[in-house]
DNA sequence: TAGATTGTTAATCGATTAACAATC
DNA sequence: TAGATTGTTAATCGATTAACAATC
Protein backbone atom coordinates (compact mmCIF):
# COMPACT_ATOMS: atom_id res chain seq x y z
CA UNK A 1 0.00 0.00 0.00
CA UNK A 2 1.89 2.52 -1.06
CA UNK A 3 -0.37 5.83 -0.62
CA UNK A 4 2.84 7.23 0.97
CA UNK A 5 2.28 9.92 3.63
CA UNK A 6 4.35 13.22 2.06
CA UNK A 7 5.29 15.39 4.79
CA UNK A 8 4.49 19.75 4.25
CA UNK A 9 1.55 18.19 1.63
CA UNK A 10 -0.16 21.41 1.97
CA UNK A 11 3.22 22.97 0.75
CA UNK A 12 4.06 20.82 -2.11
CA UNK A 13 0.18 21.22 -3.25
CA UNK A 14 0.75 24.86 -3.42
CA UNK A 15 4.28 24.86 -5.48
CA UNK A 16 2.51 24.56 -8.81
CA UNK A 17 0.11 27.53 -8.45
CA UNK A 18 3.35 29.67 -7.28
CA UNK A 19 5.39 28.36 -10.37
CA UNK A 20 2.43 29.04 -12.80
CA UNK A 21 2.34 32.38 -10.98
CA UNK A 22 5.55 33.29 -11.52
CA UNK A 23 6.18 32.06 -15.16
CA UNK A 24 3.03 34.28 -16.20
CA UNK A 25 5.24 37.60 -14.25
CA UNK A 26 8.56 36.17 -15.84
CA UNK A 27 7.33 36.20 -18.85
CA UNK A 28 5.76 39.66 -18.22
CA UNK A 29 9.21 40.97 -17.94
CA UNK A 30 9.08 41.21 -13.85
CA UNK A 31 12.33 40.44 -12.21
CA UNK A 32 11.59 40.22 -8.72
CA UNK A 33 8.64 38.89 -6.51
CA UNK A 34 7.42 39.19 -3.41
CA UNK A 35 5.60 37.07 -1.21
CA UNK A 36 3.25 39.40 -0.57
CA UNK A 37 2.21 39.42 -4.18
CA UNK A 38 1.75 35.46 -4.59
CA UNK A 39 -0.26 35.69 -1.53
CA UNK A 40 -2.22 38.50 -2.71
CA UNK A 41 -2.69 36.28 -5.98
CA UNK A 42 -3.77 33.33 -3.67
CA UNK A 43 -5.68 34.98 -1.42
CA UNK A 44 -3.49 33.45 1.27
CA UNK A 45 -1.31 35.37 4.16
CA UNK A 46 2.31 36.23 3.56
CA UNK A 47 3.75 34.73 5.72
CA UNK A 48 2.54 31.19 4.57
CA UNK A 49 3.96 31.72 1.23
CA UNK A 50 7.22 32.96 2.77
CA UNK A 51 7.41 29.13 5.01
CA UNK A 52 6.37 27.57 1.88
CA UNK A 53 9.30 28.85 -0.55
CA UNK A 54 11.61 27.99 2.55
CA UNK A 55 11.16 24.55 1.73
CA UNK A 56 12.86 25.76 -1.37
CA UNK A 57 16.08 26.41 0.20
CA UNK A 58 16.10 29.63 -1.67
CA UNK A 59 16.98 33.00 -0.54
CA UNK A 60 15.64 35.96 -1.10
CA UNK A 61 16.88 40.21 -0.60
CA UNK A 62 14.80 41.31 2.18
CA UNK A 63 12.72 44.59 1.68
CA UNK A 64 12.92 42.97 -2.23
CA UNK A 65 11.72 39.79 -2.82
CA UNK A 66 12.87 37.25 -4.91
CA UNK A 67 14.65 36.92 -8.16
CA UNK A 68 12.26 35.71 -10.25
CA UNK A 69 13.62 33.31 -12.66
CA UNK A 70 15.76 31.94 -9.34
CA UNK A 71 12.59 31.35 -7.24
CA UNK A 72 10.98 29.26 -10.75
CA UNK A 73 14.43 27.21 -10.79
CA UNK A 74 14.16 26.49 -7.25
CA UNK A 75 10.80 25.47 -6.94
CA UNK A 76 11.42 23.41 -10.78
CA UNK A 77 14.37 21.87 -9.01
CA UNK A 78 12.60 21.03 -5.62
CA UNK A 79 9.55 18.95 -7.38
CA UNK A 80 12.05 17.59 -9.79
CA UNK A 81 10.27 18.84 -12.49
CA UNK A 82 13.76 20.09 -14.20
CA UNK A 83 14.08 17.03 -16.04
CA UNK A 84 11.12 15.97 -18.46
CA UNK A 85 8.62 13.01 -16.66
CA UNK A 86 8.38 10.53 -19.35
CA UNK A 87 4.44 9.13 -19.02
CA UNK A 88 2.38 6.91 -20.52
CA UNK A 89 -1.76 7.16 -20.14
CA UNK A 90 -4.44 4.40 -20.04
CA UNK A 91 -7.58 4.90 -21.26
CA UNK A 92 -8.58 7.25 -24.00
CA UNK A 93 -11.93 8.36 -22.87
CA UNK A 94 -13.38 11.45 -22.52
CA UNK A 95 -10.62 12.57 -19.56
CA UNK A 96 -7.78 10.87 -20.89
CA UNK A 97 -8.37 13.11 -23.66
CA UNK A 98 -8.67 16.05 -21.89
CA UNK A 99 -5.92 15.12 -20.15
CA UNK A 100 -3.98 15.00 -23.59
CA UNK A 101 -5.00 17.90 -24.36
CA UNK A 102 -3.95 20.13 -21.78
CA UNK A 103 -1.00 21.85 -22.68
CA UNK A 104 0.08 23.11 -19.01
CA UNK A 105 1.77 19.75 -18.61
CA UNK A 106 4.66 20.90 -20.41
CA UNK A 107 5.37 23.44 -18.06
CA UNK A 108 5.12 20.76 -15.22
CA UNK A 109 8.10 18.44 -16.63
CA UNK A 110 5.39 15.97 -17.88
CA UNK A 111 5.38 15.08 -21.32
CA UNK A 112 3.06 12.00 -21.92
CA UNK A 113 4.40 10.29 -25.00
CA UNK A 114 2.55 7.23 -24.88
CA UNK A 115 -0.98 6.41 -24.93
CA UNK A 116 -3.27 2.74 -24.80
CA UNK A 117 -7.02 2.08 -24.73
CA UNK A 118 -8.78 -0.97 -25.50
CA UNK A 119 -11.17 0.37 -27.44
CA UNK A 120 -10.49 -0.60 -31.91
CA UNK A 121 -12.10 2.05 -33.12
CA UNK A 122 -9.77 4.02 -31.25
CA UNK A 123 -6.47 2.17 -31.78
CA UNK A 124 -4.66 3.54 -34.43
CA UNK A 125 -6.64 6.73 -34.25
CA UNK A 126 -4.74 10.13 -33.10
CA UNK A 127 -5.83 12.43 -30.50
CA UNK A 128 -3.94 15.69 -29.68
CA UNK A 129 -1.19 14.19 -31.69
CA UNK A 130 -0.51 10.79 -29.90
CA UNK A 131 -1.44 7.58 -31.42
CA UNK A 132 -3.66 5.41 -29.57
CA UNK A 133 -1.99 1.89 -28.74
CA UNK A 134 -3.89 -1.35 -28.53
CA UNK A 135 -3.53 -2.02 -24.64
CA UNK A 136 -2.22 -5.61 -25.32
CA UNK A 137 0.90 -4.04 -27.16
CA UNK A 138 2.17 -2.50 -23.47
CA UNK A 139 5.30 -4.84 -22.79
CA UNK A 140 6.37 -4.20 -26.25
CA UNK A 141 6.27 -0.33 -26.42
CA UNK A 142 6.66 0.33 -22.97
CA UNK A 143 9.87 -1.92 -21.69
CA UNK A 144 12.60 -0.22 -24.12
CA UNK A 145 11.09 3.73 -23.06
CA UNK A 146 11.95 2.51 -19.21
CA UNK A 147 8.90 5.07 -18.42
CA UNK A 148 8.33 5.53 -14.41
CA UNK A 149 4.85 7.47 -14.87
CA UNK A 150 1.77 5.83 -15.79
CA UNK A 151 -1.82 7.81 -15.63
CA UNK A 152 -4.64 5.44 -15.70
CA UNK A 153 -7.91 7.18 -16.93
CA UNK A 154 -10.36 4.03 -17.76
CA UNK A 155 -13.85 3.24 -16.18
CA UNK A 156 -13.50 2.12 -12.27
CA UNK A 157 -14.09 -1.47 -13.12
CA UNK A 158 -10.98 -1.41 -15.54
CA UNK A 159 -8.83 0.61 -12.78
CA UNK A 160 -6.96 -2.37 -10.85
CA UNK A 161 -6.09 -4.25 -13.95
CA UNK A 162 -4.97 -1.14 -15.53
CA UNK A 163 -2.73 -0.82 -12.28
CA UNK A 164 -1.57 -4.23 -12.45
CA UNK A 165 -0.92 -4.06 -16.06
CA UNK A 166 1.69 -0.91 -15.48
CA UNK A 167 3.15 -2.19 -12.43
CA UNK A 168 3.79 -5.75 -14.07
CA UNK A 169 5.74 -3.70 -17.03
CA UNK A 170 7.57 -1.67 -14.57
CA UNK A 171 5.77 1.72 -14.04
CA UNK A 172 6.69 3.17 -10.39
CA UNK A 173 4.35 5.67 -10.25
CA UNK A 174 0.36 6.31 -10.69
CA UNK A 175 -1.77 9.03 -11.34
CA UNK A 176 -5.00 7.90 -11.05
CA UNK A 177 -7.96 9.65 -12.30
CA UNK A 178 -10.13 6.81 -11.87
CA UNK A 179 -13.27 6.64 -9.11
CA UNK A 180 -11.75 3.54 -7.06
CA UNK A 181 -8.96 3.11 -5.04
CA UNK A 182 -6.12 0.96 -6.05
CA UNK A 183 -3.87 -1.61 -4.80
CA UNK A 184 -0.12 -1.33 -5.58
CA UNK A 185 3.04 -2.82 -4.10
CA UNK A 186 5.17 -0.74 -1.51
CA UNK A 187 7.81 0.23 -4.53
CA UNK A 188 5.16 1.92 -6.48
CA UNK A 189 3.67 5.49 -5.92
CA UNK A 190 0.26 5.85 -6.55
CA UNK A 191 -1.90 9.61 -6.27
CA UNK A 192 -5.35 9.66 -6.29
CA UNK A 193 -7.22 12.60 -8.35
CA UNK A 194 -10.94 12.54 -6.08
CA UNK A 195 -12.33 15.84 -7.87
CA UNK A 196 -15.72 14.70 -5.77
CA UNK A 197 -13.73 16.12 -2.78
CA UNK A 198 -13.58 19.48 -3.97
CA UNK A 199 -16.84 19.46 -4.52
CA UNK A 200 -17.36 18.24 -1.26
CA UNK A 201 -15.47 21.14 0.30
CA UNK A 202 -17.24 22.88 -1.81
CA UNK A 203 -21.21 22.24 -1.06
CA UNK A 204 -19.92 22.99 2.92
CA UNK A 205 -18.64 26.13 2.02
CA UNK A 206 -21.79 27.25 0.15
CA UNK A 207 -23.48 25.56 3.58
CA UNK A 208 -21.33 27.44 5.61
CA UNK A 209 -21.78 31.43 3.18
CA UNK A 210 -25.98 30.70 3.72
CA UNK A 211 -25.71 29.92 7.34
CA UNK A 212 -23.77 33.27 7.53
CA UNK A 213 -26.32 35.22 5.59
CA UNK A 214 -29.05 33.69 7.98
CA UNK A 215 -27.42 34.98 10.65
CA UNK A 216 -26.92 38.53 9.19
CA UNK A 217 -23.12 38.02 9.48
CA UNK A 218 -21.69 39.84 5.94
CA UNK A 219 -18.26 39.72 7.59
CA UNK A 220 -15.57 37.39 6.11
CA UNK A 221 -16.30 33.94 7.97
CA UNK A 222 -12.63 32.17 6.55
CA UNK B 1 -12.07 36.73 -1.34
CA UNK B 2 -13.76 33.66 -0.65
CA UNK B 3 -11.49 31.34 -0.38
CA UNK B 4 -13.21 30.30 2.77
CA UNK B 5 -11.06 28.39 5.00
CA UNK B 6 -13.25 25.20 6.09
CA UNK B 7 -12.93 23.64 9.19
CA UNK B 8 -11.91 19.86 8.91
CA UNK B 9 -11.34 20.50 5.49
CA UNK B 10 -9.41 16.59 4.64
CA UNK B 11 -12.08 15.02 6.54
CA UNK B 12 -14.59 16.48 4.25
CA UNK B 13 -12.58 15.33 1.13
CA UNK B 14 -11.96 12.28 2.14
CA UNK B 15 -16.25 11.98 2.59
CA UNK B 16 -17.36 10.88 -1.23
CA UNK B 17 -14.27 8.50 -1.33
CA UNK B 18 -16.34 6.87 1.48
CA UNK B 19 -19.80 7.61 -0.09
CA UNK B 20 -18.26 5.72 -3.52
CA UNK B 21 -17.70 2.88 -1.66
CA UNK B 22 -20.48 2.59 0.57
CA UNK B 23 -22.75 2.58 -2.19
CA UNK B 24 -21.37 -0.19 -4.08
CA UNK B 25 -21.09 -2.35 -0.95
CA UNK B 26 -24.96 -1.10 -0.20
CA UNK B 27 -25.27 -2.35 -4.19
CA UNK B 28 -24.18 -5.63 -3.48
CA UNK B 29 -26.23 -5.69 -0.62
CA UNK B 30 -24.01 -5.83 2.39
CA UNK B 31 -26.01 -4.11 5.43
CA UNK B 32 -23.25 -3.59 7.92
CA UNK B 33 -19.92 -1.74 7.09
CA UNK B 34 -17.14 -1.20 9.53
CA UNK B 35 -14.15 1.45 9.89
CA UNK B 36 -12.29 -1.32 9.44
CA UNK B 37 -12.98 -2.13 6.21
CA UNK B 38 -13.26 1.39 4.74
CA UNK B 39 -9.71 2.04 6.38
CA UNK B 40 -8.94 -1.14 4.58
CA UNK B 41 -9.75 0.22 1.17
CA UNK B 42 -8.56 3.51 1.58
CA UNK B 43 -5.33 2.75 3.02
CA UNK B 44 -5.94 4.22 6.24
CA UNK B 45 -5.78 3.32 9.95
CA UNK B 46 -9.94 2.83 10.97
CA UNK B 47 -9.40 5.49 13.72
CA UNK B 48 -9.05 8.19 11.23
CA UNK B 49 -12.39 7.03 9.16
CA UNK B 50 -14.14 6.42 12.93
CA UNK B 51 -13.09 10.25 13.63
CA UNK B 52 -14.34 11.07 10.23
CA UNK B 53 -17.25 9.46 10.37
CA UNK B 54 -18.17 11.17 13.63
CA UNK B 55 -18.72 14.47 12.00
CA UNK B 56 -22.05 13.52 10.31
CA UNK B 57 -22.98 12.93 13.65
CA UNK B 58 -24.06 9.00 13.00
CA UNK B 59 -23.71 5.83 15.44
CA UNK B 60 -22.35 2.74 15.00
CA UNK B 61 -23.29 -0.29 17.06
CA UNK B 62 -20.13 -1.68 18.69
CA UNK B 63 -18.72 -4.65 17.50
CA UNK B 64 -20.89 -4.47 14.00
CA UNK B 65 -19.84 -1.37 12.59
CA UNK B 66 -22.48 0.59 10.72
CA UNK B 67 -25.84 0.54 8.87
CA UNK B 68 -24.84 1.20 5.16
CA UNK B 69 -27.69 2.74 4.47
CA UNK B 70 -27.92 4.99 7.16
CA UNK B 71 -24.00 5.86 6.97
CA UNK B 72 -24.69 6.51 3.32
CA UNK B 73 -27.42 9.14 4.00
CA UNK B 74 -25.90 10.08 6.69
CA UNK B 75 -22.48 11.23 4.43
CA UNK B 76 -24.97 12.60 1.52
CA UNK B 77 -27.17 14.83 4.59
CA UNK B 78 -23.27 16.13 5.97
CA UNK B 79 -22.36 17.18 2.36
CA UNK B 80 -25.97 18.77 1.18
CA UNK B 81 -25.73 15.82 -1.19
CA UNK B 82 -29.57 14.78 -0.58
CA UNK B 83 -30.78 17.31 -2.83
CA UNK B 84 -30.07 17.85 -6.35
CA UNK B 85 -28.04 21.07 -6.95
CA UNK B 86 -27.99 22.04 -10.19
CA UNK B 87 -25.64 24.06 -12.16
CA UNK B 88 -24.15 25.20 -15.25
CA UNK B 89 -20.96 24.63 -16.80
CA UNK B 90 -19.04 27.90 -19.01
CA UNK B 91 -16.36 26.56 -21.55
CA UNK B 92 -17.42 23.17 -23.60
CA UNK B 93 -13.89 22.19 -24.46
CA UNK B 94 -11.95 19.29 -23.90
CA UNK B 95 -12.23 19.74 -20.32
CA UNK B 96 -15.84 20.64 -19.97
CA UNK B 97 -17.00 18.21 -22.17
CA UNK B 98 -14.87 15.44 -19.96
CA UNK B 99 -17.01 16.33 -17.19
CA UNK B 100 -20.03 16.89 -18.74
CA UNK B 101 -19.70 12.75 -19.48
CA UNK B 102 -19.09 11.83 -15.94
CA UNK B 103 -21.81 10.16 -14.71
CA UNK B 104 -20.36 10.44 -11.14
CA UNK B 105 -21.83 13.40 -10.46
CA UNK B 106 -25.63 12.40 -10.40
CA UNK B 107 -24.13 10.36 -7.30
CA UNK B 108 -23.16 13.49 -5.68
CA UNK B 109 -26.08 15.42 -6.33
CA UNK B 110 -25.00 17.34 -8.99
CA UNK B 111 -26.79 17.99 -12.03
CA UNK B 112 -25.09 20.24 -15.27
CA UNK B 113 -28.20 21.66 -16.55
CA UNK B 114 -26.66 24.77 -18.92
CA UNK B 115 -23.53 24.56 -20.70
CA UNK B 116 -22.31 28.24 -22.07
CA UNK B 117 -19.49 28.68 -24.39
CA UNK B 118 -18.64 31.33 -26.77
CA UNK B 119 -17.29 29.51 -29.88
CA UNK B 120 -20.03 29.74 -32.67
CA UNK B 121 -19.06 26.06 -34.20
CA UNK B 122 -20.21 24.97 -30.53
CA UNK B 123 -22.94 26.68 -29.84
CA UNK B 124 -26.25 25.04 -30.80
CA UNK B 125 -24.60 21.26 -30.98
CA UNK B 126 -24.93 18.46 -28.08
CA UNK B 127 -22.37 17.52 -26.07
CA UNK B 128 -23.28 14.41 -23.55
CA UNK B 129 -27.18 15.19 -23.93
CA UNK B 130 -26.58 18.87 -23.26
CA UNK B 131 -27.30 22.22 -25.99
CA UNK B 132 -24.23 24.66 -25.62
CA UNK B 133 -26.10 27.87 -25.61
CA UNK B 134 -24.01 31.32 -26.53
CA UNK B 135 -22.54 32.95 -23.59
CA UNK B 136 -24.25 35.90 -24.53
CA UNK B 137 -27.63 34.11 -23.50
CA UNK B 138 -26.26 34.09 -19.92
CA UNK B 139 -28.76 36.24 -18.24
CA UNK B 140 -31.57 35.28 -19.89
CA UNK B 141 -30.99 31.98 -19.41
CA UNK B 142 -29.60 31.43 -15.66
CA UNK B 143 -31.89 34.03 -13.97
CA UNK B 144 -35.25 32.09 -14.14
CA UNK B 145 -33.14 29.26 -12.63
CA UNK B 146 -32.17 30.56 -9.22
CA UNK B 147 -29.09 28.50 -10.22
CA UNK B 148 -26.03 28.74 -7.61
CA UNK B 149 -23.48 26.70 -8.87
CA UNK B 150 -21.13 27.52 -11.40
CA UNK B 151 -18.24 25.44 -13.70
CA UNK B 152 -15.60 27.15 -15.12
CA UNK B 153 -13.85 25.59 -17.88
CA UNK B 154 -12.43 27.69 -20.45
CA UNK B 155 -8.87 28.85 -20.98
CA UNK B 156 -7.22 30.61 -17.88
CA UNK B 157 -7.15 34.01 -19.62
CA UNK B 158 -11.18 34.18 -19.89
CA UNK B 159 -11.64 32.67 -16.41
CA UNK B 160 -11.86 35.99 -14.57
CA UNK B 161 -14.59 37.20 -16.96
CA UNK B 162 -16.46 34.38 -17.05
CA UNK B 163 -16.33 34.59 -13.39
CA UNK B 164 -17.60 37.87 -13.07
CA UNK B 165 -20.14 36.93 -15.32
CA UNK B 166 -21.65 34.36 -13.60
CA UNK B 167 -21.53 36.20 -10.07
CA UNK B 168 -23.16 39.30 -11.82
CA UNK B 169 -25.80 36.57 -13.05
CA UNK B 170 -26.51 35.32 -9.13
CA UNK B 171 -24.20 32.74 -8.94
CA UNK B 172 -22.86 31.77 -5.38
CA UNK B 173 -20.25 29.19 -5.80
CA UNK B 174 -17.60 28.82 -8.37
CA UNK B 175 -15.96 25.51 -9.10
CA UNK B 176 -13.06 26.31 -11.31
CA UNK B 177 -11.27 24.10 -13.59
CA UNK B 178 -9.25 27.05 -15.11
CA UNK B 179 -5.48 27.95 -13.64
CA UNK B 180 -5.77 30.75 -12.62
CA UNK B 181 -6.77 31.99 -8.85
CA UNK B 182 -9.75 33.75 -9.28
CA UNK B 183 -11.44 37.39 -7.72
CA UNK B 184 -14.66 36.86 -6.14
CA UNK B 185 -17.00 39.16 -3.43
CA UNK B 186 -17.06 37.73 -0.03
CA UNK B 187 -20.60 35.89 -0.47
CA UNK B 188 -19.49 34.04 -3.52
CA UNK B 189 -17.56 30.46 -2.77
CA UNK B 190 -15.04 29.20 -4.94
CA UNK B 191 -13.26 26.25 -5.10
CA UNK B 192 -9.85 25.89 -7.49
CA UNK B 193 -9.36 22.57 -8.70
CA UNK B 194 -5.36 22.47 -9.70
CA UNK B 195 -4.90 18.71 -10.48
CA UNK B 196 -0.84 19.80 -11.07
CA UNK B 197 -1.16 19.83 -7.23
CA UNK B 198 -1.50 15.90 -7.34
CA UNK B 199 1.15 15.73 -9.77
CA UNK B 200 3.41 17.83 -7.52
CA UNK B 201 2.41 15.39 -4.70
CA UNK B 202 3.22 12.86 -6.60
CA UNK B 203 6.77 13.87 -7.78
CA UNK B 204 7.84 13.95 -4.29
CA UNK B 205 6.93 10.44 -3.76
CA UNK B 206 8.63 9.46 -6.16
CA UNK B 207 12.02 11.21 -5.40
CA UNK B 208 10.98 9.47 -1.79
CA UNK B 209 10.59 6.18 -2.89
CA UNK B 210 13.95 6.37 -5.25
CA UNK B 211 15.84 7.55 -1.89
CA UNK B 212 14.75 4.95 -0.17
CA UNK B 213 15.49 2.66 -2.62
CA UNK B 214 18.96 4.22 -2.87
CA UNK B 215 19.54 3.90 0.90
CA UNK B 216 18.35 -0.51 0.58
CA UNK B 217 15.27 0.31 2.69
CA UNK B 218 12.59 -1.94 1.44
CA UNK B 219 10.03 -1.00 4.16
CA UNK B 220 7.37 0.88 4.06
CA UNK B 221 8.37 4.45 4.41
CA UNK B 222 4.68 6.01 5.34
C1' DT C 1 15.85 57.73 6.63
C1' DA C 2 11.34 55.33 5.86
C1' DG C 3 9.03 51.48 4.02
C1' DA C 4 8.94 46.91 2.62
C1' DT C 5 10.32 42.47 3.02
C1' DT C 6 13.02 38.43 4.49
C1' DG C 7 14.39 34.91 7.84
C1' DT C 8 13.86 32.93 12.20
C1' DT C 9 12.03 31.76 16.62
C1' DA C 10 8.06 31.00 19.41
C1' DA C 11 2.96 30.41 20.10
C1' DT C 12 -1.24 28.63 18.61
C1' DC C 13 -4.22 25.83 16.51
C1' DG C 14 -6.03 21.73 14.54
C1' DA C 15 -5.41 17.04 12.69
C1' DT C 16 -3.80 12.58 13.55
C1' DT C 17 -2.76 8.93 16.49
C1' DA C 18 -2.96 6.23 20.77
C1' DA C 19 -5.34 4.07 24.48
C1' DC C 20 -9.09 1.91 26.46
C1' DA C 21 -13.64 1.25 28.50
C1' DA C 22 -18.25 0.11 26.81
C1' DT C 23 -20.97 -2.52 23.76
C1' DC C 24 -22.60 -5.86 20.49
C1' DT D 1 -17.43 -16.10 26.53
C1' DA D 2 -14.23 -14.34 22.89
C1' DG D 3 -13.54 -11.22 19.20
C1' DA D 4 -14.54 -7.14 16.90
C1' DT D 5 -15.79 -2.64 16.87
C1' DT D 6 -17.55 1.80 18.55
C1' DG D 7 -17.12 6.12 21.13
C1' DT D 8 -14.47 9.07 23.88
C1' DT D 9 -10.67 11.14 26.17
C1' DA D 10 -5.86 12.24 26.10
C1' DA D 11 -1.26 12.59 23.75
C1' DT D 12 1.34 13.68 19.86
C1' DC D 13 2.49 15.65 15.87
C1' DG D 14 2.65 19.01 12.33
C1' DA D 15 0.81 23.14 10.03
C1' DT D 16 -0.41 27.78 10.49
C1' DT D 17 0.04 32.11 12.53
C1' DA D 18 2.33 35.75 15.24
C1' DA D 19 6.17 38.54 16.42
C1' DC D 20 10.21 40.85 15.47
C1' DA D 21 15.08 41.66 14.48
C1' DA D 22 17.93 42.05 10.35
C1' DT D 23 18.37 43.67 5.78
C1' DC D 24 17.72 45.98 1.45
Amino acid sequence: MANLKVPKAPTIRRMPTYLQKLVELHAEGVPFVSTTVLANYMNLESIVVRKDLEITGISGQPGVGYKTDELIAAIRKFLGWNNVFEACLVGAGSLGSALLGYEGFEGYGLRISLVFDSDHRKIGTTIHGRIIHDIKRITELLKPCAMRLGMICVPSAYAQPAADLLVANGIKAIWNFANVSLQVPDDVAVQREVIAGGFALLSVKIAQLEAAKKNGEVRNVG
